[in-house]
DNA sequence: TTGATTCCCATAATATTCCATGATATAAAT
DNA sequence: ATTTATATCATGGAATATTATGGGAATCAA
């Protein structure tokens, strides 16, 4: 399946209206089950990831992934019931409208500091929506993080020395 | 599988399209799982390698092997997120058109500096994009650390130390 | 009735598709 | 081997579609 790569800067109206990429409709598309040409897919919005300012964004298929790993938690756990807080009743079902557009409620943007702007950000099998200053300050933090971590070479070797299966 | 070979030199309109160079396009269309004759193969274009002054393209099936190991890590894990970071945000799909062309967007344009012509350097398992002149700078800076240190002979005599992994 | 929410339409900028052409290269034929 | 036919490549222009974004009317809620 695809994922969502890539950043986009779009603007938010002072109705909370935004633009979702076009590239990630298209992901949101293929995930959606109910989805078919001529139709505007859902999405699932999670917003309570504490030391995170940011919103998450999941295609309906993958939310179900997640949804189903902590179905597989033993039923009144501790563990289970905050995570089923943090991503089930922190979280919205949201339709794009026929513009691609979504409304992101007022609460929501508080939350997480968006006014005029919001930047998408591709994470692969889901997306981060931030302000974008927010989004600047950490992906400088990463950076320093990387560096000090030494993760950069890691990762690149990653990339680098991919041994190819096929 | 086949790798990406050899140097080519073409055009940018100010639409930021280039054509992808023939051999590359063989490459591309054996490594996409979805790309059967009649299709245009798709490719993943990374953009996000700190002091490197050159964009890369990745086959799906190279950048799905990494996309993969990242998946592996857990979820929600500070390193997983790192990664996802890193490579979903600064890389985006690009489709080849009809005539085996690609639009580079100019926000990419910019950050490798290429205006007019592009330089398409073959990898291995993946390729480069360079401005030219930068591309000479780069290859002038390789040529002298390895005459100025002797290392050819060394460089080489590494291939017959690798204890082979696969 | 006064905000807010939803739906519908408008539009400039951008991206995509389609067609055309000269230049190379590949294959076929004498 | 030299010429002739055929395909593929790199590139340009123009027509068409899609995006991102704004404005307003209709609907709804308190």
């Amino acid at each position: 399946m695809r994922r969502f790569r890539g950043e986009a800067e779009n603007k938010v109206d002072n109705k909370g209206r935004v633009s979702i990429p076009a590239a990630f409709r298209r992901i949101l598309e293929e995930g959606d089950p109910d989805w078919s040409s001529g139709l505007n897919p859902n999405l699932v919005i999670v917003y309570g990831r504490r030391n995170r300012k940011c919103l998450e964004g999941y295609s309906i298929g993958s939310i179900e992934i997640v949804d189903n790993l902590v179905s597989n938690l033993p039923r009144y756990s501790k563990e289970r019931e905050i995570l089923e807080r943090l991503l089930n009743s922190q979280s919205l079902y949201i339709q794009l409208d026929e513009n691609g557009r979504i409304i992101l409620p007022l609460k929501l943007r508080k939350l997480v500091e968006i006014q005029t702007t919001a930047v998408f950000v591709g994470m692969g099998e889901k997306f981060q929506i931030w302000n974008p200053t927010n989004y600047i300050s950490d992906m400088n933090l990463i950076e320093k993080n990387l560096s000090e971590n030494n993760l950069e070479e890691e990762l690149y070797s990653l990339l680098d020395n991919v041994k190819n299966q096929n």
